[in-house]
DNA sequence: CAGTATCCCCCCTGATACTG
DNA sequence: CAGTATCAGGGGGGATACTG
C-alpha cells in the first residue's frame, strides 16, 4: 500500500524528528553545515555523494525549513545553504551521535577524526547520564561534564 | 560499485554511529525499548512495522552490541530484547531528537504523545543552546533546563 | 507468540552526460 | 562551479503464508 511507511503524522516527537531527518544523508549535511559547510561542491566533497542525492536532499531540507539558502558570500552567482536556528537546534542530536560513536564505534586507540569535530577542535565537554542502570531515563539524568 | 555507501571505516564518529543506528527503524527501536519494550510483538504493534524487518534490524542491533538476547521474564520459551549500556547510551542521542521533534514539528497547539514519551510522563527537562547564533558550537553550550 | 521464507514492487542510490 | 536530466540496478521494505 504504502511505499514506505511515513511517520510525519505519527503521534511521536521522535518518529516525527525521524521523518524529517532521519535518512541516510541529512544528518551528515547537517553536521558538516554545523562546521561551517555553505556551498554545494563543499558538500559534494565532503560525503562523497552523487550530485543528484545531494541536490535532493538539499532541496528537502531547504523545504523543511532545517537550512535557507543565501546568496554566496564571495559574490559568486551561485546560492549557499545555511543552518535556520531550526537546523541549528540539531546540534543536541549530531553532538550526541559524535559522542556516541566515539564511545562505542572505535578499537582501542584508534584515532577519532578532527576534520568532522564539530566543535571546531575545541576541547568538548560530555554529556554523561547520572542514572542508575535498570530505572527509568530522563533528561534531567544527562548531566554536562567540563572538559578535564 | 557500492550497493550502498558504508560508512563503517569513515573517520567521523558523526558517521560511524550512522552506519549503525542511522536507519530508519533502528532508533525507533532503541525509543521503545528505552521505553521498556522487550518483546517481539509489543515491537511490532508500536512499530507497525513488517515482521521480517523487526528481525533483521533486531537481529544486526545485537550483532552491533546494541541489544542482547535475554531469556523470558515470563518463563515463556522465548527471548526479550534488552539494552546493552552501548544501547543505553543512546538514550542522549533519542533524547535530542525527541526534544527536537517536539519544538519544531508540531503545529500550534497540536498535542504531543505520552505514549511515545521516553521520560514515561514525567515532567522533563530541556537541553538549550546558550551559543550566541553565528559563533561555533561546543557541547559546553548545552544546558540542561529543569522543568518549570 | 516468535519468528522464517518467499514474492515482488518501488524508490533510493550511484554514474554519467548535459546545461548555464 | 552549480546544478539538472536520465538511466539502470539492487535492495529496502511491505504483505502474506508457513512453521515450531
Amino acid at each position: 500500500m504504502v511505499k514506505r511507511t511515513r511517520l510525519q503524522e505519527d503521534v511521536c516527537p521522535v518518529a516525527r524528528s525521524l521523518d524529517v531527518i532521519g535518512d541516510w544523508w541529512s544528518l551528515l549535511i547537517v553536521r558538516d553545515a554545523l562546521s561551517g559547510v555553505r556551498r554545494f561542491s563543499e558538500f559534494q566533497r565532503s560525503l562523497g555523494v552523487a550530485k543528484g542525492m545531494l541536490a535532493a536532499r538539499l532541496r528537502d531540507l531547504v523545504a523543511e525549513g532545517v537550512l535557507e539558502t543565501a546568496p554566496a558570500s564571495d559574490g559568486s552567482a551561485y546560492q549557499e545553504y545555511v543552518l535556520t536556528p531550526k537546523g541549528r537546534a540539531l546540534y543536541v542530536v549530531v553532538a550526541g551521535l559524535r559522542q556516541w560513536g566515539e564511545d562505542h564505534c572505535y578499537g582501542p586507540g584508534e584515532a577519532h577524526s578532527v576534520l568532522c569535530d564539530v566543535a571546531h577542535g575545541q576541547p568538548v565537554a560530555r554529556l554523561e547520564l547520572k542514572c542508575a542502570e535498570g530505572t527509568p531515563l530522563g533528561p534531567e539524568d544527562i548531566v554536562v561534564v567540563a572538559p578535564t
